[in-house]
DNA sequence: ATAAATCCTCACGCAGCTGGAGGTTCAACA
DNA sequence: TGTTGAACCTCCAGCTGCGTGAGGATTTAT
């Protein structure tokens, strides 16, 4: 006769559980206590605390309600449930990776706006895609650049990294501002020359050189745009193109003549 | 005139996200494209590119789409963004953190699993619950134990856990076979030694000793046993208490006697 | 006896989609 | 020009795991 009894109220309060779910897990059958055959009211007893337990560590564990439905009901657990055990585990490291991910981007973001105090939010976002993509671009590198190239950009420590977002910001900015000047402008060759400047010291001069000599076909370079594409319009490219093209011709004139 | 217009299949296969979700985002307001006057087909531009890479992007920071609707239209940010971020920040964190205590979780029961067979289906929902609520334990054992039963269990390496989980199973085991003996059977007081053993072993002598001095309020024992059932009903644990008594009163008539 | 607390059963709402039904429109081919 | 078939349209329904509130019954305390 001692079987303790609990009222749902008491039964949510020293489990933690709120009514309302205790309610649905009734609904749905996943925990039915006995129930006061005039009132209604339910009665949950010892044992309803161990199939609680059982809910909550399952559902601690990942699973959805459906399957803890199927679980409850087993009075012990053998190494087959090891196999959904791995599938799960499975699926929580990705999204724990993806979760990381995450914090990184919005690491890199904050200390971004920090230093640069305002940012224009599609070059923003650019960064943050690649972020997100940085995976499959990696994957995409390695399929076809160089290994000189892949090894020289893994090498980069989270600091040039974000001085590279940085200059980039600055680019994009100025490239913005720029956009409604001639190509031959001196004030847009300059910053073609700075543009390349930058590049050059954070690959080297032979990695650039050795990129640009790599031939990947059109279809691969618009695979890798579609992963993260640029926060340039189509014009924007083109002009910087243009713009890049005339400061090779004026250098090579230079050295030539 | 060079402006490159996509149908939504196009843009849908282009961008990874399905034609349904850009369904719904026009339906939210989130992402409208133009619409053909006549057919009502949806005309997306390469704004709209960029536009949706805002919106990914956002949404891999954290935010929710209606959060994310107001900033779309953000052509820059600026550092007071900054304050959301960290919000978001900390949010992830906290996550991360449940995360972690899942796969902990489940490596160890994948373990258990695998080294035991079979496991008392609520001995282990207790183990995960200890996991589970590994925090809110410790503060608690912080407040009411002595100082140097803390450091000890804080010194106890992973593989010593493991230990004391499979000694537990094995005990709870035993316990729930033993259950319907006398206290006084010969084979329930060797299982009770065996247990104390145990106990002294993983704790140390002096430090089980110290635990039987402290006295903690009924009230707050309580507090304790509702973080984390234990996996035995009432009975069993009366019945284990009356056999650890009667072992003693054995073990002090010998050594007296 | 009555007030307050607790309980009951509907039933709708949320986010962020996904899916199906039933009907246009478009592109290509005969 | 007619005819497929794919792609598109709108509208409505459903999913998870509850939260919230209405409106009424029941229990508990005074």
């Amino acid at each position: 006769m001692g079987k303790k009894k609990f009222s749902i109220g008491e039964f949510s309060s020293r489990s933690g559980v709120s009514v309302r779910t205790l309610h649905y897990y009734d609904e749905i059958g996943l925990l039915q206590p006995e129930k006061h055959p005039t009132s209604g009211h339910r009665i949950y007893c010892e044992e309803d605390v161990h199939i609680l337990q059982k809910i909550i560590s399952l559902k601690f564990l990942g699973y959805n309600l459906d399957k803890i439905k199927k679980m409850v009901k087993e009075p012990s657990f053998s190494i087959d449930l090891a196999d959904t055990l791995n599938l799960h585990m499975k699926a929580l490291e990705t999204e724990k990776e993806k979760m990381e991910k995450s914090l990184l981007a919005i690491r890199r973001v904050t200390t971004l706006l920090e230093e640069e105090g305002e940012v224009d939010s599609t070059v923003l976002m650019s960064l943050i895609g690649n972020i997100q993509t940085e995976k499959e671009q990696m994957e995409w590198m390695e399929n076809h650049l160089p290994q000189n190239v892949i090894d020289e950009l893994d090498n980069k420590s989270e600091e040039e990294r974000l001085a590279l977002d940085k200059t980039y910001i600055r680019l994009a900015k100025q490239l913005k501002e720029l956009y409604h000047l001639p190509v031959d402008d001196p004030k847009v060759q300059q910053f073609v020359e700075v543009y390349l400047q930058e590049t050059f010291q954070f690959l080297g001069e032979d990695l650039v050189q050795t990129l640009g000599e790599v031939d990947v076909p059109e279809t691969e370079i618009e695979k890798f745009e579609q992963m993260n594409p640029s926060p340039f319009s189509k014009e924007e490219e083109e002009w910087l193109n243009l713009a890049i093209e005339y400061y090779m011709k004026q250098t090579e004139m230079l050295t030539e003549g």
